[in-house]
DNA sequence: CCTTGACTCTGACCTAGGGGCAGAGTGTGT
DNA sequence: ACACACTCTGCCCCTAGGTCAGAGTCAAGG
């Protein structure tokens, strides 16, 4: 019966001598003994096989904690299928994730290359929620930049029931592409719970969305035109379709007419392309 | 101009206050204000800004480090390119790396899905070093089971010069099938660097692997067909490619008759498949 | 028997990006 | 004045070990 030191059977089982002394921590391989006056430990050739089931199962993407579970508590069958498959949807989350980190790289590495300079708008996705009981105009104007007007009516209409805007404006374009004129806009501004609407002014709530793309815009409204560039080439450099109408969120707005410093964000629902 | 408390701002920008704090020690995003009695931070809405800058950097997976170099000491285009591409080589291992766990995992499954069994064999993947200065003895012998004389022979010529073997035995198999009779056989024992060869017995390093899928068989010789079994079908479900002849490392060999609780390691040289 | 060099032990601290909690202090509305 | 929501710092926690430091141990040679 030989029994080998830790570092004769670290070098057998390819595996670190710190990791060995883990393991035993951990439950997951105790040495075949361990002297008591000294704590050396020593292992048995046969012990090999459970390490190779610990690398194994190591490999897989488990943890030392579930390792320890299957090895030590030997599961039922339908539970280690449970786990596997929980691990199986999980690893194909993480393949997604690098994927569309990869894209993202790649799209970054394509601009740079393109434009010689670092991109002046950055495109971050994420959910938005929904906004309740939100005061909201649509109507039909003649250009983008009138939109103000709507915005105007509302603030009136809140004026006069003397009631603050509850945050920040939100216009919406009804149309998937640029137009000239005849712009079918909507104007909404959260308010309190009690205001009631007319014909004119609906009270409706904004829905949330799973997925936008978004960039913040800082200055002029006469340079929006940039960021929506921006975003538009990164969700096709990325691979995303817009599935909806795009949001201008005014965090910002104000008087100045001189060299004005709005903050505006930009939001398009968007999805991930299916992959080909 | 207004400022936002900590949570405001952490709504706005749909980050945890605990990231907002650490990106603040880090350096990444200082708030606009911080109140020099309280500690309170406050932020202006145009610091959203860079806060997305942040999060689309952190989204290509780049560490909070990075991202401190390249907003901090703004780097020159062709360093932001260089970290890009690195991060590109590591996001296109990390896929990798993830292939081959779904792999395993699927493989797994699809095992306990045929069998209804826990699996009696764990197949590990590993490179194995070199092992330099081995006498071999390469024949054609009738089966398998008769390398035994071959061990036989070298182990008599240790003796004969008073050597000690250094290490475990090995077994080379040169065909890539199974063979019915004449074996074509190597056996490998190290032995000290002062001993020479004879016609028979040539000295020669055993060459390293790159990579071997490995498994441990314990017991008799007569079962180890189910060991071969059980890796050669492990390497089909993965999706890789034996490319060399195999080896057989004799852990704990003995002379028990009844019972024998041999140890021995199989080793198939492999690599993956190219991808469909 | 003693020394020497190679091993081994425990324990503490480190990694990235925060999460969670304790205890103390603050801001605001009624 | 009081209540409640908010914020601060600081500490410990997470993976799977890596990397010391300091002390103890094993095996071989003189």
């Amino acid at each position: 019966m030989t029994l080998y030191k830790i570092s004769a059977f670290s070098r057998l089982g390819q595996v670190s001598i710190k990791a060995l002394r883990l393991y035993d921590q951990r439950g997951l391989l105790k040495p075949a003994q361990v002297d008591a006056a000294t704590g050396y430990r020593y292992y048995q050739i046969e012990q090999l096989s459970r390490l190779h089931r610990i690398l194994a199962l190591k490999a897989m993407g488990l943890s030392l904690e579930q390792i320890s579970q299957l090895l030590n508590d030997d599961l039922s069958l339908s539970q280690m299928q449970a786990m596997l498959r929980l691990k199986q949807t999980e690893l194909q989350q993480q393949l997604i994730e690098a994927q569309h980190r990869l894209t993202a790289v790649n799209a970054h590495l394509k601009y740079l290359q393109e434009e010689q300079a670092m991109p002046d708008y950055e495109v971050i996705l994420k959910p938005v929620e929904s906004i309740q009981h939100m005061a909201s105009i649509r109507d039909t104007i003649p250009a983008y930049n009138r939109v103000g007007q709507l915005f105007g009516e509302i603030m009136a209409y809140l004026g006069q029931n003397r009631a603050e805007p509850q945050g920040y404006c939100v216009a919406i374009w009804h149309h998937a592409d640029y137009q000239e004129s005849n712009v079918d806009a909507e104007a909404l501004i959260a308010i309190p719970q009690t205001l009631q609407g007319n014909p004119r002014i609906q009270i409706r709530d904004l829905s949330a969305l799973d997925l936008v793309a978004s960039v913040i815009h800082r200055g002029s409204y006469t340079t929006l035109n940039q960021a929506y560039g921006a975003i538009v080439k990164w969700i096709e450099d990325n691979d995303y379709q817009i599935v909806g109408y795009n949001r201008e969120l005014y965090l910002k707005g104000g008087a100045e007419q001189e060299n004005p410093n709005y903050v505006t964000e930009i939001q398009f629902p968007i999805v991930k392309a299916a992959a080909q």
